[in-house]
DNA sequence: TATTGTTATACTCTATAACTATA
DNA sequence: TATAGTTATAGAGTATAACAATA
């Protein structure tokens, strides 16, 4: 039992969390009729306010044209609307419907909940060193990538 | 500052992790001209030999239908080619081809070097410590799912 | 009759390029 | 001329249904 292979166990577990995670998310948001990249645009509006198209392609790192068929999805699903901006009349404001608001909120719980679930039959010391060893591995990862094409690395 | 807020950090932590292994695992993927879904197949047939694609389907919880997508796909980028089945004459059995071979077994070794950028700095009592934690959201996590429509539970 | 894999069809996400209206 | 958002087009992933060949 060397250090590879304890290396390798840390990894698969950490490999099993992501795909869980994924999972139970994909599923909490199918239930309410979102996918991960609608439900990205919905957090974002729910966060910073209306938000023009441009700056939610920005934002998620995507194109201006993948941003209309989000919000097109969004639109038509009834959870944001396009308002005119007040001053540029070629831009518009995607902005959350009442039930946008309700059903980010909602997120936001179900959010809370998962966390309560997850970490409350741990002691606090326990909590602390998972921390800490989360916030490790999290540096070791920010520094891994960079690869050959570094896309944008601006702010 | 209560439990819930901390609660919160970690789980924010969590999230974060599995965004950047995400991102990670993508861009080492696209160097290689591979998708997620693609090197799903990959992984398999490296592990358990060729297989049908029912088998396939099964193991990935997808349908034949996407299976044969993405075998498609494999095959026409070199890394898979489909036999001919020796007692079915209605299957076909994926195998991997030369390349396909040295592109799983580079994937592991990438896998390998990953998991020491990870963890060689954390000294083994927190190694052990992070393992701990992780054990634990991962039970918890495992008893979340199975909300309302459970598709298959089966094995 | 059941199973393996296919074709047919459709929807979401993503990407690039060309275009319109406005700045 | 540059910017905001669109249409046009394309490809990957996923899903269901109908169908062929074989079991």
């Amino acid at each position: 039992m060397n250090k590879h292979h304890e290396y390798g166990v840390l990894l698969d577990q950490l490999l099993e969390l992501a795909v869980l995670m994924e999972e139970d998310m994909a599923r909490d948001l199918g239930e309410r009729g979102l996918s991960r990249a609608r439900v990205h645009v919905l957090w974002l509006v729910h966060h910073n306010g209306p938000q023009t198209q441009r700056g939610l392609a920005e934002a998620i790192g995507s194109s201006p044209r993948n941003v209309t068929g989000l919000v097109d999805g969004l639109e038509a699903t009834g959870f944001v609307t396009r308002e005119t901006h007040p001053s540029d009349r070629r831009a518009l404001l995607v902005t959350l419907t009442t039930h946008g608001t309700a059903v980010a909120e909602e997120l936001q719980r179900g959010h809370q909940t998962l966390a309560r679930k997850l970490f409350e039959g741990l002691p606090a010391r326990r909590r602390a060193e998972l921390g800490a060893g989360l916030a490790h591995v999290l540096d070791a990862l920010r520094t891994v990538p960079a690869p050959a094409d570094p896309p944008d690395q601006v702010s």
